[in-house]
RNA sequence: GCCUGGGUAGCUUAGAGGUAAAGCGCGUCCUUGGUAAGGACGAGAGCCCGGGUUCAAAUCCCGGCCUAGGCUCCA
């Protein structure tokens, strides 16, 4: 009898019998884990207990106090799903129902589902849940499972792929309800203690825009109601701090019915947000020793024929004759910024050489794609484009980084970086990837920088370090991004004097600090919840006059602070009433100004954290101000401590 | 691009075959207030656009546009 080694977590090995179950190694191990066991984790993939081991593998073993149990309890909330579904819905076929990282979905097909129907489907669930159905794996025979889904094209298919050779097949089965299923599975549906479904919308079968369309519906579940009312109440916050709402009450943008999908109009607001955001960068650029550049918006499609980019995505680009001349919105800026390259003779002295441009881009994404400032048809790239030579590369991607490093640090953004390597198909010779490659990797080490390696993740021509948001909710945005190129200056033909009087190839970077200011401008609003720094608030004090004879007293000391973006609540309201109002407009502070401020020539101070002090003086507050804004503060801390 | 919802005043929404309503905002007036909503009056709506059904359409039907959530894409 041949036998099998299995690695448990802490190193330790075990041998049991080929064919021995994951739970027959957690008996191996003690009784009381072998009653605990509800599924394993062989060589990093959840499967059921009885799964037999057949090769020698790693396993860790699930008990309801593993962190994938919540993912084995989704997995029986889609069934119970359902099973509410098929009672209240005979005619209901289904797909797939995997979990997910916070939840699960159920494709089905065979009914017309809209959102007022899940709270049926919902209560037949609680139903279920409540009569705590036991869950029993049924094995069956191919032939009574093929008979079983006569009428279900589907899940014909997934016995004939997923689950091909297989005979017997692996189902699982709750009072009246079955479903094929590799598992694994909580024991039974009281397990469930929280449980909603969330959302209802389409996807295809098997993710395939040619195949069938099918009815999806999310939902989640927890091991206790606690839990799960949690989930919600972080949901909802989130919504909350949406940006297209937030930007909305802010008058920070809009995205006009009449002129057009996809193309933010940024209000006063918003704009005064991005130019600090602009002056910010350009500060840093200048200092690295960058030259800023300008490019228009249109260019002959000529450009992107010579950068390779219009055999590629002619369609995603937006294209006008012009005098029986093809014409296109730029979608890119580093072709314009190559042909300024391009213009003079360069000398090894002379790199590398740095342009920057606030360069505005259009790409006519899928309709369907477009939502808020996160997908738009123009948005305003932080670009970069430094030409270098080889030898050059690992000092300029370190100075890179450590701006971008500034950047992240002055946001308290979090982030996680990745190291893309080169794929399978990719332009330029070994020696220059695996130079280019192991320079990267350098700068990564140096920076002693947490990543995660990609392989054969870059791009064509060349690799790249993405780095990605995390948000104060802890969703991931697309952030800063280094990519090297090895095929522009080919195309191009770009070329600088060597010290042995020959050309030479410079290689060219491609580097953006937010990426674009859309996309950054919606993390940074949802991040904040519309609390934006002192240095990025759209308006950094208001002054609220007690009564109107106050008001020219305002007025002097708005005069006074005539280098911040200060308003006036000049509306004839009562002082609660301006208050609230300068709350919900995210005003950082609050002046409130009367006799008693008037006759000491006092201020008082309120902040949006409801902070307040009376009989400040101007002076020190002004101080204040200018060392917050100064140094870019994120949080209001003139009142600390009151 | 595909699927399913939705589009009513500047904003948020109610209304559902008989010609449009509320709150906020805006204007005028009263009130001049002391740390999270004072009061009165008033102005403001091509009910997304185009067709159709009907004596009658914001409402029902068809097409388009925009939007939300997904799916598929993202140089």
């Amino acid at each position: 009898m041949s036998t099998v080694t299995v690695t448990l977590p802490d190193g330790s090995t075990l041998e049991l019998e080929d064919g021995a179950t994951v739970e027959d190694v957690a008996y191996e191990i003690g009784p009381g884990l072998g009653q605990d066991t509800v599924a394993g984790v062989v060589n990093g993939e959840l499967v059921d207990k009885h799964t037999p081991l057949h090769e020698d593998v790693t396993l860790e073993i699930v008990t309801d106090g593993s962190a994938e149990y919540v993912d084995v309890l989704r997995h029986s909330a889609a069934h119970v799903f359902a099973q509410a579904l098929q009672r209240l819905y005979p005619d209901a076929r289904l797909t797939l129902g995997p979990w997910t990282d916070d939840g699960f979905y159920y494709d089905v097909t065979g009914v017309d589902l809209d959102e007022d129907d899940l709270d049926a489907i919902e209560a037949e669930a609680e139903e279920c849940i409540e009569s705590d159905l036991s869950i029993e794996r049924v094995m069956l025979d191919r032939e009574e499972a093929v008979e079983r889904y006569e009428d279900n094209p589907y899940k014909q298919e997934i016995l004939e792929t997923e689950a091909a050779g297989e005979d017997p097949v692996s189902f699982y089965e709750q009072g009246e309800f079955y479903d094929l299923c590799q598992g694994p599975h909580v024991e039974s549906t009281g397990e469930i203690g929280g449980f909603a479904l969330l959302e209802i919308s389409a996807s295809y079968w098997r993710g395939d825009e040619d195949e069938d369309t099918l009815t999806r519906v999310y939902g989640t579940a927890f091991p206790s109601e606690d839990e799960l009312d949690e989930f919600l109440e972080r949901r909802r916050k989130a919504k909350e701090r949406d940006h297209r709402k937030i930007g909305q009450e802010m008058d920070l943008f809009s995205i006009d019915q009449t002129t057009g999908p996809g193309l933010p109009l940024y209000e006063p607001n918003g704009k005064t947000v991005l130019n600090e955001l602009s002056d910010y960068v350009a500060g840093l650029n200048r200092e690295a020793g960058y030259d800023e550049v300008e490019t228009p918006h249109v260019f002959r499609t000529e450009l992107w024929k010579k950068s390779g980019h219009y055999e590629n995505y002619v369609d995603d680009m937006f294209l006008l004759e012009v005098n029986d001349e093809e014409y296109g919105l730029k979608p890119m800026n580093c072709p314009g910024h190559a042909t300024i390259f391009e213009q003079k003779s360069w000398s090894y002295r002379d790199l590398p050489i740095r342009y920057f441009e606030d360069g505005k881009v259009y790409r006519k994404e899928q309709r369907g794609e477009l939502s808020g400032l996160s997908r738009t048809w123009a948005f305003t790239i932080d670009d970069g484009h430094l030409f270098v030579r080889p030898d050059q590369i690992e000092d300029e991607v370190l100075a890179i980084m450590d701006i971008i490093l500034d950047i992240l640090d002055t946001f308290s953004l979090d982030y996680t970086v990745q190291f893309a390597t080169r794929p399978e198909k990719s332009v330029g010779g070994d020696e220059i990837w695996e130079k280019a490659e192991s320079q990267l990797e350098a700068v990564l080490e140096s920076e002693d920088i947490d990543y995660v390696v990609e392989e054969g993740d870059g791009a064509f021509y060349g690799p790249k370090i993405d780095f990605a948001f995390k948000d104060a909710l802890g969703r991931h945005w697309d952030g800063p991004t280094v990519q090297l190129d090895f095929n522009m200056p080919e195309r191009f033909d770009l070329t600088y004097t060597g010290e042995d009087n020959e050309d030479h190839r410079p290689v060219m970077i491609h580097r953006a600090l937010y990426g674009s200011y859309e996309r950054f401008f919606m993390v940074l609003i949802e991040h904040f919840n519309g609390d934006f720094p002192p240095w990025l608030a759209p308006e950094q004090v208001r002054i609220l006059p007690v009564s109107d004879d106050n008001i020219p007293y305002c007025k002097q000391l708005r005069a006074e602070l005539s280098d911040f973006r200060v308003e006036i609540e000049d509306r004839s309201w009562t002082v609660g009433k301006k208050i609230q109002q300068a709350h919900d407009d995210k005003v950082p502070y609050m002046m409130v100004i009367g006799d008693d401020e008037e006759d000491e020539e006092m201020i008082s101070v309120r902040d949006r954290k409801e902070r307040e002090e009376k009989e400040v003086s101007l002076v020190d507050f002004r101080e204040h101000l200018e060392r917050e804004v100064e140094q870019k503060r994120t949080a209001v801390t003139f009142l600390v401590g009151q």
